[in-house]
DNA sequence: GCCAACGTTGGC
DNA sequence: GCCAACGTTGGC
């Protein structure tokens, strides 16, 4: 099993969000960079616990735990013309876009990006270093357990 | 709105 | 296959 943290912008599916829809889950579509799909296609499985991030808003942090709820399967919005997220070079037979179900576990207390930076256990993440735009990226296992309990 | 960082594109 | 240009991300 392998941990994760997976960027969400609130704007367009927030915790809050997440936690109204149906069995708490969404597709992760819309991902168009291809270590992200790996990630999705070849490491993740259902189950994964993931940490829920809000990123690209006022207040940036860690807003949720959630699952991985679904092997990867094509992202439909490929193959949409109407879709932002529509890929020309993406077929039916032969989709390039690959994502997962994620399910919601709880909401939890915004952990903001300056907490994550205060705790020197917390320096590797990804998320932390400079320049970083990878929209999933994996958590250690210290990490998880770490970051677990200061959200209880 | 700024700007550093980085992935992608496309001409050669 | 190189690499400059360009577009996007994302914290501040």
């Amino acid at each position: 099993m392998r941990h994760w943290l997976m960027k969400s912008e609130p704007e367009e599916v927030g915790v809050d969000h997440l936690a109204a829809m149906p069995r708490r889950t969404v597709p992760w579509f819309g991902v168009r960079n291809y270590q992200a799909r790996n990630f999705m296609r070849d490491l993740m499985q259902p189950g994964d616990p993931v940490l829920f991030y809000h990123s690209s808003c006022a207040e940036p942090g860690i807003a949720g735990i959630a699952r991985v709820a679904s092997p990867a399967y094509p992202d439909d919005t490929q193959f949409d013309p109407a879709s932002k997220y529509f890929d020309p070079k993406a077929t039916r037979e032969n989709p390039r876009w690959m994502h997962v179900d994620v399910q919601l576990v709880k909401k939890t207390r915004l952990m903001g990006i300056g907490e994550l930076r205060s705790h020197p256990e917390l320096a590797g993440m990804r998320i932390l270093q400079r320049g970083n735009r990878l929209s999933i990226t994996p958590v250690t296992l210290d990490e998880w357990v770490f970051i677990e309990r200061l959200l209880d």
